[in-house]
DNA sequence: TCAATTAGCGTACTACGTACACTGTACGAG
DNA sequence: CTCGTACAGTGTACGTAGTACGCTAATTGA
């Protein structure tokens, strides 16, 4: 009853917000210091499923003990996605896997949101960990970074969930650390660093498609040769349509000997991206009054 | 029972694909030119999505008229999805509200997911037409993210879908193909053009995952203050916790009077990105006799 | 000892996707 | 003009998934 769909009632039209709130960031523009701000009033659904993640679970003593842990439980649907994909994950199948009822499962997790969310966190695992303090930030970077990218495609059903609104657990939080870290020995101030975070995981997550789209081919069973011919045959369909002649012409030409594997492409976007975020480390502290670099949409700001 | 989930036997353990074929892209690793392969043998399911998206749906004459056009039926899912959200989207939902029974869209499209993939493509819409060909490239690919990240989040239950896998529709060839042409503005080569255009596109998407939330959370009803409170209430878990020391750090830091919204934000870090590549670019057509910048993972190859 | 608490079970209800058979309609070949 | 073929839309029914609710039994603090 509490979840999230059909909330808004079916009469409410295309615009669920008319004006009360701003419908891009016009006219109250979001800035990082609302996120800092305490939490006051929260949706109470997501503020459950997100203090399951943290809380812990180890309260009361009283009544029989149970079997496993809600771990367990989160092991078990895992293994379920790993063989079979995430549709494969019902709470019946969880708990079969486990020799329960289907039932039992919401002693351990109230909602299948929820169990997902776990799933979700536990997946991720636990990032590398950088170098030492005095490293060289941008080799702690690349590193984090292709571990990301194999995390990722090691577990390719996650990429059919939501990734993006689900609550941030423990592992998740591990995973910024991790490249905060490194981060923050550049020397820059809190908010370019946060700039540099976003840039350097939207890097990551959104190259990373292609390859985890092939992970997730292989783990259905089909052949890479089938994959490709798929994906070959959509982007082919560009050839010879006047619609996308630079298209076209861009997959139609010839690769000249040098043939780069996805993990090597992803590399070189990523070092040009760091090649980004030094030139602008160059350019502030050269100057130690950095100019305000704030553009309008659309236009560009600075080069 | 031609789905694709439960294809591989439960019996199959964590690894479906034992030695047959690499893991990552080791054994047989997958370069560019594999994806321009023509066709051979694809999953029929996938291959049929695909066409359907393609083909021209006006082929006999005989029989009733349709009351509508497969458009209508797209139109009538994509309305529902900005109404209720993309779980409201159901057959039935689609159905009446074209005044038709549950049954009548298989008529129109055989399978949810066919309706889906096109939903999708529908709902990407157009793009921004390039400037002239003579014009700026970076001044058109700002323009380009800018216009990718704003539709987005104009529809943010795009985000519940799996994206990747979608096969891809006109509207998809549409977005690459605008900003591929300014994109082969610059000169490079077609190796290096394709790397950029993930570059940028990997960029647009993954830094514009926070935008989404938000607008996905205004699309619930949720406040920006509920949001702003639930996202910062999982973050400002860091704070105090010894496993999170730069991540705290970072978001407990004063933001220095230079409150940068979401949108000024994501265009500072394209502008970065735009700078690696044209740092690439200067290093490139300075010296023609171009050194081949292949890193092994997790080392940096060149800056 | 006993009352409170809780793990797991069984039943039942709802919603959704969709297979299948059926009805009626419109066109085109004879 | 007619009639068979092809197709739009309907109605029914089934399988699966999530989950509300109440029950039983086990465990332990009071």
């Amino acid at each position: 009853m509490a979840g999230r769909k059909k909330q808004v009632p079916r009469a409410q039209a295309v615009r669920p917000q008319p004006a009360s709130q701003a419908e891009q960031s016009a006219t109250r523009p979001l800035t990082r210091d609302d996120l800092v701000q305490a939490s006051v009033r929260v949706d109470p659904d997501l503020r459950r499923r997100s203090e399951l993640l943290w809380e812990d679970r180890s309260r009361s003593t009283r009544g029989p003990k149970a079997a496993f842990t809600p771990d367990d439980v989160v092991q078990a649907a895992i293994h379920i996605a790993e063989a079979d994909g995430l549709s494969a994950v019902t709470m019946s199948a969880v708990s079969a896997r486990l020799g329960l009822t289907t039932m039992a499962i919401y002693r351990y997790f109230p909602k299948k949101d929820a169990l997902l969310d776990a799933i979700v966190d536990a997946a991720m695992g636990r990032p590398p960990i950088p170098s030492d303090p005095r490293g060289d930030w941008r080799d702690d970077v690349t590193q984090w970074a292709h571990a990301k990218r194999t995390m990722l495609c090691a577990r390719p059903w996650l990429a059919e969930l939501p990734f993006v609104a689900a609550p941030h657990g423990p592992n998740w939080l591990r995973w910024v650390e991790a490249v905060v870290e490194p981060l923050s020995r550049i020397g820059l101030n809190a908010v370019d660093t946060g700039e540099m975070l976003s840039v350097i995981d939207g890097y990551t997550r959104g190259a990373s498609d292609t390859a985890i789209s092939l992970a997730r081919a292989r783990a259905r069973g089909t052949s890479d040769a089938e994959w490709t011919a798929a994906v070959g045959a959509d982007l082919g369909r560009a050839i010879g349509d006047p619609r996308f002649p630079a298209f076209a012409a861009l997959i139609t030409a010839p690769s000249g000997g040098d043939p780069r594997t996805m993990e090597t492409s992803f590399d070189f976007g990523l070092q040009r991206v760091l090649d980004g975020i030094e030139r602008y480390v160059a350019a502030t502290t050269t100057q130690p009054t950095r100019p305000t670099r704030v553009a309008k949409p659309a236009t560009r700001s600075q080069r």
